[in-house]
DNA sequence: ATGGATAGAGACCTGTCGGTCGCTAAATAC
DNA sequence: GTATTTAGCGACCGACAGGTCTCTATCCAT
Protein backbone atom coordinates (compact mmCIF):
# COMPACT_ATOMS: atom_id res chain seq x y z
CA UNK A 1 0.00 0.00 0.00
CA UNK A 2 3.11 2.34 -0.51
CA UNK A 3 2.68 5.19 -3.07
CA UNK A 4 6.06 6.26 -2.64
CA UNK A 5 6.18 6.76 -6.84
CA UNK A 6 2.90 7.94 -6.59
CA UNK A 7 3.47 11.22 -4.51
CA UNK A 8 6.64 11.80 -6.42
CA UNK A 9 5.12 14.73 -9.26
CA UNK A 10 7.97 13.46 -11.91
CA UNK A 11 11.09 11.74 -11.30
CA UNK A 12 12.90 14.06 -13.96
CA UNK A 13 11.47 17.51 -13.06
CA UNK A 14 12.38 16.47 -9.14
CA UNK A 15 15.64 15.43 -10.23
CA UNK A 16 17.42 18.80 -11.15
CA UNK A 17 14.60 21.10 -9.61
CA UNK A 18 16.01 23.35 -6.34
CA UNK A 19 12.86 22.97 -4.54
CA UNK A 20 12.68 19.37 -3.29
CA UNK A 21 9.59 18.26 -0.97
CA UNK A 22 11.56 16.85 2.17
CA UNK A 23 8.23 14.49 3.02
CA UNK A 24 9.59 11.86 -0.05
CA UNK A 25 12.61 10.65 0.76
CA UNK A 26 15.50 11.11 -1.92
CA UNK A 27 17.55 8.77 -3.78
CA UNK A 28 19.34 5.91 -1.38
CA UNK A 29 22.37 4.22 -2.10
CA UNK A 30 22.08 0.69 -2.46
CA UNK A 31 23.74 0.38 0.62
CA UNK A 32 21.67 2.43 1.95
CA UNK A 33 18.91 0.68 1.15
CA UNK A 34 20.18 -2.95 1.61
CA UNK A 35 20.97 -1.75 5.15
CA UNK A 36 18.07 0.04 6.25
CA UNK A 37 16.41 -3.21 5.42
CA UNK A 38 18.60 -5.74 7.22
CA UNK A 39 18.24 -3.72 9.94
CA UNK A 40 14.32 -3.32 10.04
CA UNK A 41 14.22 -7.31 9.48
CA UNK A 42 16.51 -8.10 12.57
CA UNK A 43 14.59 -5.07 14.85
CA UNK A 44 11.48 -7.35 13.77
CA UNK A 45 13.22 -10.81 14.52
CA UNK A 46 13.94 -9.46 17.76
CA UNK A 47 10.55 -8.17 18.89
CA UNK A 48 8.55 -11.01 17.26
CA UNK A 49 10.89 -13.81 19.19
CA UNK A 50 10.53 -11.54 22.27
CA UNK A 51 6.90 -12.00 21.60
CA UNK A 52 6.21 -14.96 20.87
CA UNK A 53 9.45 -16.93 21.24
CA UNK A 54 11.64 -18.47 18.78
CA UNK A 55 10.31 -20.99 17.60
CA UNK A 56 6.75 -19.57 17.05
CA UNK A 57 8.91 -16.71 15.39
CA UNK A 58 7.85 -17.27 11.70
CA UNK A 59 9.13 -15.24 8.68
CA UNK A 60 5.34 -14.57 7.87
CA UNK A 61 5.67 -12.49 10.83
CA UNK A 62 8.61 -11.19 10.91
CA UNK A 63 7.99 -9.81 7.33
CA UNK A 64 4.90 -8.42 8.47
CA UNK A 65 5.79 -6.59 11.48
CA UNK A 66 8.90 -5.18 9.38
CA UNK A 67 6.97 -4.40 6.46
CA UNK A 68 9.69 -6.14 3.99
CA UNK A 69 8.49 -8.95 1.43
CA UNK A 70 9.55 -12.63 1.32
CA UNK A 71 11.36 -11.83 -1.10
CA UNK A 72 12.87 -8.80 -0.02
CA UNK A 73 14.07 -11.14 2.78
CA UNK A 74 15.52 -13.45 1.29
CA UNK A 75 17.35 -11.47 -0.86
CA UNK A 76 19.35 -10.85 2.38
CA UNK A 77 19.49 -14.04 4.20
CA UNK A 78 19.61 -17.57 2.92
CA UNK A 79 17.71 -18.79 5.30
CA UNK A 80 15.62 -18.72 8.33
CA UNK A 81 17.94 -19.85 9.90
CA UNK A 82 20.67 -17.15 8.91
CA UNK A 83 18.24 -14.34 9.87
CA UNK A 84 18.40 -15.83 13.16
CA UNK A 85 22.36 -16.10 13.47
CA UNK A 86 22.87 -12.11 12.39
CA UNK A 87 19.64 -11.36 15.14
CA UNK A 88 21.89 -13.17 17.35
CA UNK A 89 25.12 -11.45 16.92
CA UNK A 90 22.65 -8.23 17.17
CA UNK A 91 21.47 -8.70 20.26
CA UNK A 92 24.65 -10.01 21.86
CA UNK A 93 26.50 -6.76 20.50
CA UNK A 94 23.63 -4.45 21.84
CA UNK A 95 23.35 -6.21 25.09
CA UNK A 96 27.08 -5.59 25.72
CA UNK A 97 27.28 -2.09 24.15
CA UNK A 98 24.31 -0.91 26.64
CA UNK A 99 25.69 -2.51 29.60
CA UNK A 100 29.14 -1.03 29.03
CA UNK A 101 27.44 2.42 28.62
CA UNK A 102 25.53 2.28 31.92
CA UNK A 103 28.36 0.71 33.91
CA UNK A 104 30.16 3.50 32.70
CA UNK A 105 27.57 6.05 33.19
CA UNK A 106 27.64 5.30 36.94
CA UNK A 107 31.45 5.85 37.62
CA UNK A 108 32.26 3.89 40.37
CA UNK A 109 29.14 2.16 41.08
CA UNK A 110 28.53 0.37 44.03
CA UNK A 111 28.06 -3.28 44.15
CA UNK A 112 23.93 -3.01 44.65
CA UNK A 113 24.03 -0.20 41.60
CA UNK A 114 26.00 -2.55 39.20
CA UNK A 115 23.77 -5.77 39.86
CA UNK A 116 20.66 -3.59 39.83
CA UNK A 117 22.25 -2.59 35.91
CA UNK A 118 22.75 -5.99 35.30
CA UNK A 119 19.14 -7.48 36.58
CA UNK A 120 17.54 -4.71 34.35
CA UNK A 121 19.53 -5.78 31.47
CA UNK A 122 18.73 -9.47 32.17
CA UNK A 123 14.88 -8.07 31.37
CA UNK A 124 15.39 -5.89 28.73
CA UNK A 125 14.40 -7.45 24.74
CA UNK A 126 17.85 -8.34 23.83
CA UNK A 127 18.89 -10.57 26.52
CA UNK A 128 15.51 -12.24 26.37
CA UNK A 129 16.23 -12.90 22.69
CA UNK A 130 19.18 -14.01 23.55
CA UNK A 131 18.21 -16.88 26.24
CA UNK A 132 15.35 -17.79 23.79
CA UNK A 133 18.10 -18.49 21.26
CA UNK A 134 20.59 -20.13 23.95
CA UNK A 135 17.52 -22.83 25.12
CA UNK A 136 16.66 -23.54 21.25
CA UNK A 137 19.96 -23.91 20.83
CA UNK A 138 20.34 -26.89 22.79
CA UNK A 139 17.94 -29.04 21.06
CA UNK A 140 18.66 -27.58 17.36
CA UNK A 141 21.88 -28.34 16.52
CA UNK A 142 22.32 -26.50 13.35
CA UNK A 143 21.77 -23.29 15.72
CA UNK A 144 24.01 -24.46 18.19
CA UNK A 145 26.52 -24.92 15.47
CA UNK A 146 26.05 -21.48 14.11
CA UNK A 147 25.83 -19.78 17.33
CA UNK A 148 28.85 -20.94 18.41
CA UNK A 149 31.19 -18.20 17.82
CA UNK A 150 28.75 -15.74 18.40
CA UNK A 151 28.96 -16.87 21.66
CA UNK A 152 32.12 -17.33 22.17
CA UNK A 153 32.71 -13.85 21.71
CA UNK A 154 29.39 -12.51 24.18
CA UNK A 155 30.48 -14.36 27.15
CA UNK A 156 33.65 -12.99 26.77
CA UNK A 157 32.72 -9.54 25.95
CA UNK A 158 30.30 -10.18 29.15
CA UNK A 159 32.99 -10.92 31.81
CA UNK A 160 35.28 -7.86 30.57
CA UNK A 161 32.59 -5.64 30.98
CA UNK A 162 32.30 -7.05 34.41
CA UNK A 163 35.76 -5.74 35.23
CA UNK A 164 34.15 -2.27 35.26
CA UNK A 165 32.79 -3.23 38.54
CA UNK A 166 35.12 -2.35 41.72
CA UNK A 167 36.18 -5.28 43.24
CA UNK A 168 36.51 -7.58 40.17
CA UNK A 169 39.68 -6.42 39.80
CA UNK A 170 40.67 -8.46 43.37
CA UNK A 171 39.63 -11.91 40.92
CA UNK A 172 41.51 -13.80 38.45
CA UNK A 173 39.96 -14.19 35.22
CA UNK A 174 38.04 -17.69 35.57
CA UNK A 175 36.30 -16.99 38.87
CA UNK A 176 35.36 -13.41 37.29
CA UNK A 177 33.65 -15.96 34.68
CA UNK A 178 32.33 -18.27 36.95
CA UNK A 179 30.97 -15.61 39.02
CA UNK A 180 29.59 -13.27 36.48
CA UNK A 181 28.27 -16.69 34.55
CA UNK A 182 26.44 -17.88 37.36
CA UNK A 183 24.85 -14.25 38.00
CA UNK A 184 23.43 -14.48 34.85
CA UNK A 185 21.83 -17.60 35.18
CA UNK A 186 20.16 -16.41 38.22
CA UNK A 187 18.47 -13.01 36.40
CA UNK A 188 17.76 -15.41 33.34
CA UNK A 189 15.84 -17.61 35.45
CA UNK A 190 14.28 -15.07 37.54
CA UNK A 191 13.42 -12.94 34.26
CA UNK A 192 11.55 -16.09 33.02
CA UNK A 193 9.89 -17.20 36.04
CA UNK A 194 8.42 -13.31 37.52
CA UNK A 195 6.16 -13.59 33.93
CA UNK A 196 5.32 -16.81 34.99
CA UNK A 197 4.79 -16.42 39.24
CA UNK A 198 6.01 -12.52 39.79
CA UNK A 199 6.94 -12.06 43.01
CA UNK A 200 8.47 -8.00 43.57
CA UNK A 201 9.52 -8.72 46.94
CA UNK A 202 11.52 -11.52 46.59
CA UNK A 203 13.43 -9.93 43.29
CA UNK A 204 14.24 -7.29 45.87
CA UNK A 205 15.33 -9.81 48.48
CA UNK A 206 17.58 -11.36 45.52
CA UNK A 207 19.31 -8.25 44.88
CA UNK A 208 20.34 -7.88 48.16
CA UNK A 209 21.59 -10.82 48.87
CA UNK A 210 23.44 -10.73 45.97
CA UNK A 211 25.14 -7.79 46.98
CA UNK A 212 25.73 -9.33 50.38
CA UNK A 213 27.35 -12.21 48.97
CA UNK A 214 29.67 -10.53 46.73
CA UNK A 215 30.80 -8.25 49.44
CA UNK A 216 31.43 -11.54 51.67
CA UNK A 217 33.46 -12.72 48.35
CA UNK A 218 35.34 -9.28 48.32
CA UNK A 219 36.48 -9.14 51.68
CA UNK A 220 37.60 -12.78 52.13
CA UNK A 221 39.82 -12.32 48.76
CA UNK A 222 41.13 -9.14 49.99
CA UNK A 223 41.79 -11.05 53.39
CA UNK A 224 43.20 -14.07 51.38
CA UNK A 225 45.50 -11.49 50.06
CA UNK A 226 46.89 -9.65 52.48
CA UNK A 227 47.82 -12.73 54.25
CA UNK A 228 49.60 -14.39 51.91
CA UNK A 229 51.44 -11.54 51.80
CA UNK A 230 51.69 -10.57 55.04
CA UNK A 231 51.22 -13.44 57.44
CA UNK A 232 49.75 -11.57 60.49
CA UNK A 233 46.55 -12.05 61.32
CA UNK A 234 43.83 -9.04 60.07
CA UNK A 235 43.45 -7.67 63.03
CA UNK A 236 44.41 -3.91 62.38
CA UNK A 237 40.13 -3.29 62.06
CA UNK A 238 39.89 -1.79 65.21
CA UNK B 1 0.73 -54.63 11.84
CA UNK B 2 0.25 -56.23 14.92
CA UNK B 3 -0.62 -59.51 14.74
CA UNK B 4 -1.74 -60.44 18.45
CA UNK B 5 -5.20 -61.96 17.84
CA UNK B 6 -3.65 -63.52 14.76
CA UNK B 7 -1.30 -65.81 16.80
CA UNK B 8 -3.70 -66.54 19.80
CA UNK B 9 -4.94 -70.30 18.70
CA UNK B 10 -8.81 -69.86 19.86
CA UNK B 11 -10.19 -66.99 22.12
CA UNK B 12 -11.91 -70.03 24.19
CA UNK B 13 -9.32 -72.35 23.95
CA UNK B 14 -6.95 -70.45 25.55
CA UNK B 15 -9.48 -68.45 28.29
CA UNK B 16 -9.89 -71.55 30.05
CA UNK B 17 -7.22 -73.76 29.17
CA UNK B 18 -4.85 -74.48 31.98
CA UNK B 19 -1.83 -73.71 29.81
CA UNK B 20 -1.04 -70.11 28.28
CA UNK B 21 1.53 -68.64 26.51
CA UNK B 22 3.57 -66.61 28.72
CA UNK B 23 4.44 -64.39 25.18
CA UNK B 24 1.11 -63.90 24.50
CA UNK B 25 -0.55 -60.71 27.12
CA UNK B 26 -3.57 -61.79 29.11
CA UNK B 27 -6.66 -60.16 29.06
CA UNK B 28 -6.24 -57.27 30.69
CA UNK B 29 -8.96 -54.42 31.97
CA UNK B 30 -10.07 -51.64 30.71
CA UNK B 31 -8.52 -49.60 32.84
CA UNK B 32 -5.30 -52.11 32.41
CA UNK B 33 -5.51 -50.89 29.00
CA UNK B 34 -6.12 -47.96 29.47
CA UNK B 35 -3.05 -46.58 32.47
CA UNK B 36 -0.58 -48.50 30.37
CA UNK B 37 -1.63 -46.35 27.11
CA UNK B 38 -1.42 -42.73 28.97
CA UNK B 39 1.93 -44.10 31.28
CA UNK B 40 3.14 -44.52 27.63
CA UNK B 41 1.95 -41.51 25.50
CA UNK B 42 4.18 -39.57 28.38
CA UNK B 43 7.07 -41.19 28.89
CA UNK B 44 7.48 -40.63 25.12
CA UNK B 45 6.71 -37.31 25.75
CA UNK B 46 9.14 -36.73 28.11
CA UNK B 47 11.29 -38.12 26.31
CA UNK B 48 10.81 -36.55 23.25
CA UNK B 49 10.58 -33.07 24.66
CA UNK B 50 14.51 -33.79 26.11
CA UNK B 51 15.32 -34.81 22.76
CA UNK B 52 14.13 -31.89 20.39
CA UNK B 53 12.63 -29.16 22.42
CA UNK B 54 8.88 -28.37 23.41
CA UNK B 55 8.32 -26.32 20.04
CA UNK B 56 9.74 -29.43 18.21
CA UNK B 57 7.95 -32.01 20.04
CA UNK B 58 5.44 -32.96 17.49
CA UNK B 59 2.13 -35.56 18.21
CA UNK B 60 3.82 -37.60 15.71
CA UNK B 61 6.96 -37.95 16.82
CA UNK B 62 5.49 -38.84 20.34
CA UNK B 63 2.94 -41.13 18.60
CA UNK B 64 5.98 -43.24 17.22
CA UNK B 65 7.73 -43.29 19.98
CA UNK B 66 5.41 -44.50 22.36
CA UNK B 67 3.83 -46.85 19.25
CA UNK B 68 0.04 -45.45 19.90
CA UNK B 69 -1.49 -44.21 17.54
CA UNK B 70 -2.77 -41.03 16.53
CA UNK B 71 -6.34 -42.01 17.39
CA UNK B 72 -5.25 -43.62 20.50
CA UNK B 73 -3.65 -40.32 21.44
CA UNK B 74 -7.16 -38.12 20.86
CA UNK B 75 -8.66 -40.97 23.17
CA UNK B 76 -6.96 -39.75 26.22
CA UNK B 77 -6.19 -36.19 25.61
CA UNK B 78 -8.44 -33.33 23.85
CA UNK B 79 -5.21 -32.16 22.19
CA UNK B 80 -1.74 -31.43 21.91
CA UNK B 81 -1.81 -29.09 25.29
CA UNK B 82 -3.84 -31.64 27.14
CA UNK B 83 -0.95 -33.99 26.44
CA UNK B 84 1.52 -31.30 27.42
CA UNK B 85 -0.37 -30.36 31.09
CA UNK B 86 -0.59 -33.92 31.64
CA UNK B 87 3.43 -34.52 30.85
CA UNK B 88 3.86 -31.06 33.29
CA UNK B 89 2.63 -33.02 35.95
CA UNK B 90 4.19 -36.07 36.02
CA UNK B 91 7.64 -34.53 35.46
CA UNK B 92 6.89 -32.43 38.23
CA UNK B 93 5.49 -35.30 40.42
CA UNK B 94 8.67 -37.52 39.68
CA UNK B 95 11.12 -34.98 40.19
CA UNK B 96 10.06 -34.16 43.78
CA UNK B 97 9.51 -37.53 44.76
CA UNK B 98 13.37 -37.83 43.36
CA UNK B 99 14.92 -34.89 45.16
CA UNK B 100 13.16 -36.61 48.48
CA UNK B 101 14.18 -39.87 48.14
CA UNK B 102 17.74 -38.73 47.43
CA UNK B 103 18.17 -36.57 49.81
CA UNK B 104 16.02 -38.75 52.43
CA UNK B 105 18.53 -41.82 51.39
CA UNK B 106 21.36 -39.57 52.37
CA UNK B 107 20.15 -38.71 56.18
CA UNK B 108 21.78 -35.72 57.50
CA UNK B 109 23.45 -34.30 54.29
CA UNK B 110 26.17 -32.54 54.65
CA UNK B 111 25.65 -28.72 52.61
CA UNK B 112 27.68 -29.76 49.59
CA UNK B 113 25.93 -32.89 49.29
CA UNK B 114 22.56 -31.94 49.08
CA UNK B 115 23.78 -28.87 46.58
CA UNK B 116 24.94 -31.51 44.70
CA UNK B 117 22.13 -33.73 44.99
CA UNK B 118 20.23 -30.29 43.58
CA UNK B 119 22.41 -29.83 41.13
CA UNK B 120 22.33 -33.31 39.33
CA UNK B 121 18.30 -33.20 39.70
CA UNK B 122 18.70 -30.16 37.29
CA UNK B 123 20.35 -32.62 34.74
CA UNK B 124 17.49 -34.96 35.27
CA UNK B 125 15.57 -35.45 31.95
CA UNK B 126 12.69 -34.57 34.29
CA UNK B 127 13.76 -30.89 34.75
CA UNK B 128 14.75 -29.97 31.72
CA UNK B 129 11.33 -31.08 30.28
CA UNK B 130 10.13 -28.64 33.35
CA UNK B 131 12.31 -26.06 32.00
CA UNK B 132 11.38 -25.87 28.59
CA UNK B 133 7.79 -26.12 29.25
CA UNK B 134 8.52 -23.16 31.50
CA UNK B 135 10.46 -21.06 28.92
CA UNK B 136 7.77 -21.85 26.45
CA UNK B 137 4.90 -20.76 28.82
CA UNK B 138 6.27 -17.41 28.71
CA UNK B 139 5.40 -16.91 25.15
CA UNK B 140 2.16 -18.81 25.24
CA UNK B 141 -1.00 -17.70 27.25
CA UNK B 142 -2.98 -21.01 26.88
CA UNK B 143 0.34 -23.04 28.27
CA UNK B 144 0.99 -20.95 31.12
CA UNK B 145 -2.71 -20.53 32.16
CA UNK B 146 -2.53 -25.11 32.24
CA UNK B 147 0.53 -24.66 33.94
CA UNK B 148 -0.38 -22.50 36.40
CA UNK B 149 -1.88 -24.35 38.99
CA UNK B 150 0.76 -27.81 38.43
CA UNK B 151 3.55 -24.88 39.09
CA UNK B 152 2.07 -23.66 42.14
CA UNK B 153 1.88 -27.01 43.52
CA UNK B 154 5.33 -27.66 42.37
CA UNK B 155 6.87 -24.57 43.68
CA UNK B 156 5.45 -25.44 46.83
CA UNK B 157 7.20 -29.09 47.06
CA UNK B 158 10.21 -27.94 46.19
CA UNK B 159 10.32 -25.45 49.15
CA UNK B 160 9.06 -28.32 51.49
CA UNK B 161 11.79 -30.57 49.87
CA UNK B 162 14.06 -27.90 50.65
CA UNK B 163 13.30 -28.77 54.93
CA UNK B 164 15.42 -31.56 54.61
CA UNK B 165 18.57 -29.87 54.26
CA UNK B 166 19.82 -29.25 57.61
CA UNK B 167 20.43 -25.22 58.43
CA UNK B 168 17.19 -24.63 56.59
CA UNK B 169 14.93 -24.84 59.41
CA UNK B 170 17.03 -21.28 60.60
CA UNK B 171 14.85 -19.68 57.53
CA UNK B 172 11.36 -18.49 57.61
CA UNK B 173 9.05 -19.51 54.34
CA UNK B 174 9.57 -16.64 51.93
CA UNK B 175 13.24 -16.35 52.56
CA UNK B 176 13.83 -19.79 51.49
CA UNK B 177 11.60 -20.07 48.89
CA UNK B 178 13.42 -17.64 47.44
CA UNK B 179 16.60 -19.33 48.38
CA UNK B 180 15.28 -22.38 46.78
CA UNK B 181 14.64 -20.39 43.88
CA UNK B 182 18.00 -18.56 43.38
CA UNK B 183 20.12 -22.00 43.41
CA UNK B 184 17.36 -23.33 40.67
CA UNK B 185 17.88 -20.90 38.59
CA UNK B 186 21.77 -21.35 38.80
CA UNK B 187 21.02 -25.02 37.83
CA UNK B 188 18.95 -24.45 35.06
CA UNK B 189 21.13 -21.70 33.83
CA UNK B 190 24.55 -24.06 34.38
CA UNK B 191 22.24 -26.94 32.91
CA UNK B 192 21.67 -25.35 29.81
CA UNK B 193 24.91 -23.76 29.00
CA UNK B 194 26.53 -27.14 29.49
CA UNK B 195 25.43 -28.63 26.52
CA UNK B 196 26.41 -25.49 24.91
CA UNK B 197 29.82 -24.73 26.42
CA UNK B 198 30.80 -27.43 28.88
CA UNK B 199 32.78 -26.04 31.35
CA UNK B 200 33.30 -29.06 34.41
CA UNK B 201 35.98 -26.71 36.18
CA UNK B 202 33.72 -23.91 36.61
CA UNK B 203 30.64 -26.04 37.28
CA UNK B 204 32.86 -27.66 40.30
CA UNK B 205 33.95 -24.48 41.68
CA UNK B 206 30.11 -22.86 40.94
CA UNK B 207 29.16 -25.76 43.62
CA UNK B 208 31.69 -24.87 46.12
CA UNK B 209 30.71 -21.42 45.64
CA UNK B 210 27.17 -21.95 46.34
CA UNK B 211 27.89 -24.19 49.48
CA UNK B 212 30.00 -20.77 50.70
CA UNK B 213 27.26 -18.80 49.96
CA UNK B 214 24.71 -21.39 52.01
CA UNK B 215 27.34 -21.27 54.71
CA UNK B 216 27.62 -17.52 54.69
CA UNK B 217 23.80 -16.96 54.90
CA UNK B 218 23.39 -19.60 57.71
CA UNK B 219 25.97 -18.55 59.86
CA UNK B 220 24.21 -14.58 59.41
CA UNK B 221 21.20 -16.30 60.58
CA UNK B 222 22.75 -17.71 63.46
CA UNK B 223 24.16 -14.68 64.25
CA UNK B 224 21.72 -12.17 63.85
CA UNK B 225 19.36 -14.78 66.16
CA UNK B 226 21.96 -14.97 68.74
CA UNK B 227 22.23 -10.67 69.01
CA UNK B 228 18.33 -10.33 68.98
CA UNK B 229 18.58 -12.80 72.12
CA UNK B 230 21.47 -11.17 73.74
CA UNK B 231 22.32 -7.82 72.52
CA UNK B 232 25.79 -8.70 72.87
CA UNK B 233 28.17 -7.14 69.81
CA UNK B 234 29.35 -10.60 67.97
CA UNK B 235 32.95 -10.05 68.98
CA UNK B 236 33.18 -14.14 69.59
CA UNK B 237 34.36 -14.98 66.22
CA UNK B 238 37.92 -14.50 67.81
C1' DA C 1 -23.56 -65.83 23.52
C1' DT C 2 -24.64 -60.96 22.72
C1' DG C 3 -25.18 -55.79 22.96
C1' DG C 4 -23.17 -51.73 24.46
C1' DA C 5 -19.24 -49.18 25.83
C1' DT C 6 -14.40 -48.23 25.77
C1' DA C 7 -9.71 -48.47 23.58
C1' DG C 8 -7.04 -48.07 19.63
C1' DA C 9 -6.00 -47.62 14.63
C1' DG C 10 -4.92 -44.88 10.62
C1' DA C 11 -6.60 -42.41 6.44
C1' DC C 12 -7.76 -37.92 5.80
C1' DC C 13 -8.51 -32.68 6.16
C1' DT C 14 -7.04 -27.86 6.59
C1' DG C 15 -3.78 -24.46 7.74
C1' DT C 16 0.80 -22.84 8.11
C1' DC C 17 5.54 -23.28 7.59
C1' DG C 18 10.24 -22.36 5.17
C1' DG C 19 11.78 -21.75 0.79
C1' DT C 20 11.63 -20.86 -4.60
C1' DC C 21 10.87 -18.32 -8.78
C1' DG C 22 9.86 -15.00 -12.11
C1' DC C 23 9.01 -10.43 -12.23
C1' DT C 24 9.38 -5.06 -11.53
C1' DA C 25 11.85 -0.97 -9.50
C1' DA C 26 15.80 1.30 -8.49
C1' DA C 27 20.67 2.25 -8.44
C1' DT C 28 25.13 2.04 -10.83
C1' DA C 29 28.35 1.54 -14.73
C1' DC C 30 29.32 3.03 -19.20
C1' DG D 1 20.94 8.08 -22.52
C1' DT D 2 21.37 2.76 -22.16
C1' DA D 3 22.91 -1.76 -20.12
C1' DT D 4 23.77 -4.23 -16.11
C1' DT D 5 23.44 -5.25 -11.48
C1' DT D 6 21.13 -5.08 -7.08
C1' DA D 7 16.89 -4.57 -4.16
C1' DG D 8 12.40 -5.84 -3.41
C1' DC D 9 7.91 -8.07 -4.37
C1' DG D 10 4.37 -11.72 -3.90
C1' DA D 11 2.28 -15.90 -5.96
C1' DC D 12 3.41 -20.41 -5.52
C1' DC D 13 5.24 -25.13 -3.82
C1' DG D 14 5.95 -29.34 -1.05
C1' DA D 15 6.26 -30.79 3.72
C1' DC D 16 4.31 -31.33 7.89
C1' DA D 17 1.62 -29.73 11.72
C1' DG D 18 -2.63 -30.58 14.89
C1' DG D 19 -6.99 -32.38 14.77
C1' DT D 20 -11.25 -35.23 12.91
C1' DC D 21 -13.65 -39.27 11.52
C1' DT D 22 -14.76 -43.88 10.62
C1' DC D 23 -13.81 -48.40 11.51
C1' DT D 24 -12.09 -52.48 14.21
C1' DA D 25 -10.63 -54.83 18.55
C1' DT D 26 -11.25 -55.57 23.17
C1' DC D 27 -13.59 -55.53 27.47
C1' DC D 28 -17.68 -55.79 30.42
C1' DA D 29 -22.49 -56.46 31.73
C1' DT D 30 -26.23 -59.47 31.23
Amino acid sequence: MEDHAATVPSATEARDGGQVDPSVPRRRTQRERRETTIRRLIDATIAVIADVGYANASLGMICERSGVSRGGLFRHFDSRLDLMDATAAEVGRRHVIQARQQLTALHEPTLIEALRVMRDRHRNVENVVWFELMVAARTDPDLRTRLSETGRQFFADIVEVSRLVPGAELFPEEDLEMLVNTLEHTFDGEAIRREIAPDPVAEDRRLELAADFAVFLITRRMNAASSTAEPDPPSSSG
